[in-house]
DNA sequence: ATTGCCACGTGAAACATATCACAAGCTCCC
DNA sequence: GGGAGCTTGTGATATGTTTCACGTGGCAAT
């Protein structure tokens, strides 16, 4: 569609434009039915340059000194990041955080599904969460090459991880969102990407003690912050 | 600490460094007591010469000839990225997600804890989750402020999470880790890194696209796969 | 029509990050 | 002591990403 595929994307372009077409989404339902670049920057946390850019390794999709119009350029990053495909999603491990995942409803709004759960725990397997059945693992690659199941959450416990990944790799899986802490080893024909909250916080504690290194102290009420952050 | 910051690290060796650290612990507990630039490389999916790299911007860890010492090496991390100071984290939200984060054992043993929660629901108000007492909102204030919290986890839902950040912005938070599907507005004195699992799946889903679309196909027992990709 | 203004799309420049390749330093062994 | 063999730390280089700046096309009003 629309010819030009002027060099490959970044993964950051990617990624921001997902929040792209979030943000397009929200302003729809407001009834809002043209936007620039600038502001469509302003509510990601974009700069206006990026998010044309970002927009440019894929087509042009706006008119000159109007902008974009909302619906049109919603339905472009829709097509471009593969959404409302409706790709079934397999779950593996419904402890806590695989809970969490199959009651959060940011996916199905997207287009994503989880239709299929599974679990080592004979306790939870044959339990009912939002009409999914927990299946044991040892049902997994019959029930993904069965349903044509490509997504795969992995919600295992770490020692677990990556076993598991060469079981869903072996049954078709071509692509993986990793939440276990570890670095899994996957066949390159396999995407793989990972939430890894260790990461996020540790990163965190990184700019906290560089910020307070830098001295970026006098900010007003801080004073007890910095009491308890310098000893 | 050990002169010299030899320029700024990027954002993702920071990240790098916590994998460093994690893996770097698992080599501890195995009893391995050295290792090399290549070998950490293969264990955390980097090269060698990044691993050097990432070190390098903190000073000179290793010896050469020999490889690393991984006790030290990984108090040197720890020291870096301000681990195992033990800050006392609050979170806002004990939905699913919440809930999931208090379970999460990760915190602890990286040394952040979970030392407050706080929800807007009444019947949550009071309960207890793993030693930590769910308090109302209109608490956070006064007990961030109290216990000198300045790091704090956002579970809320997304409509919520703008309101929720000015608070604890006001409260004195310094650090907020969201896992709401929206862009937050902070003051520049506050730092803040996202958890999104629409991102994450949307990313997914546009490289299993672009990868089917390159025609990465004949991969052996893929048939299946490709025929529900392609039809 | 013409003028004025606006906002996109995009080459080119600036900047940031990753990779290469090798000198420096360590250990071991002869 | 000296040479062989290893691995670090780091300039130099290559690659990748973001930002700048402006040409282009489009709309509105006079």
């Amino acid at each position: 569609m629309s010819g030009s595929p002027r060099g490959k994307a970044p993964q950051m372009a990617i990624r921001r434009l997902s929040m792209y077409y979030r943000t397009l989404a929200a302003l729809r339902e407001q009834g809002v039915e043209s936007i620039s670049s600038e502001h469509l920057s302003a509510l990601t946390g974009s700069t206006a340059a990026q998010v044309r850019r970002d927009l440019a390794y894929f087509g042009s999709f706006g008119r000159r000194g109007v902008g974009y119009e909302v619906h049109s350029l919603q339905t472009h990053v829709q097509k471009i990041l593969g959404i409302g495909e409706g790709w079934p999603m397999a779950l593996i491990g419904v402890g806590n955080l695989g809970s969490a995942l199959l009651a959060y409803d940011g996916f199905p709004r997207q287009g994503f599904r989880i239709v299929e759960a599974f679990d080592s725990d004979p306790r939870r397997v044959g339990t009912v969460i939002r009409d999914v059945v927990v299946k044991p693992m040892d049902q997994i690659k019959e029930t993904i090459q069965a349903r044509h199941i490509v997504m795969a959450l992995l919600a295992v416990p770490a020692k677990a991880a990556q076993g598991v990944t060469e079981q869903l790799v072996a049954a078709g899986v071509r692509c993986l969102l990793n939440f276990a802490p570890v670095t899994l080893k996957v066949p390159p024909h396999v995407h793989l990407a990972s939430v890894d909250l260790s990461i996020e916080v540790e990163y965190l504690s990184y700019v906290l003690r560089e910020s307070v290194a830098e001295g970026q102290a006098a900010e007003g009420a801080c004073s007890d912050v910095l009491r308890a952050l310098s000893g």
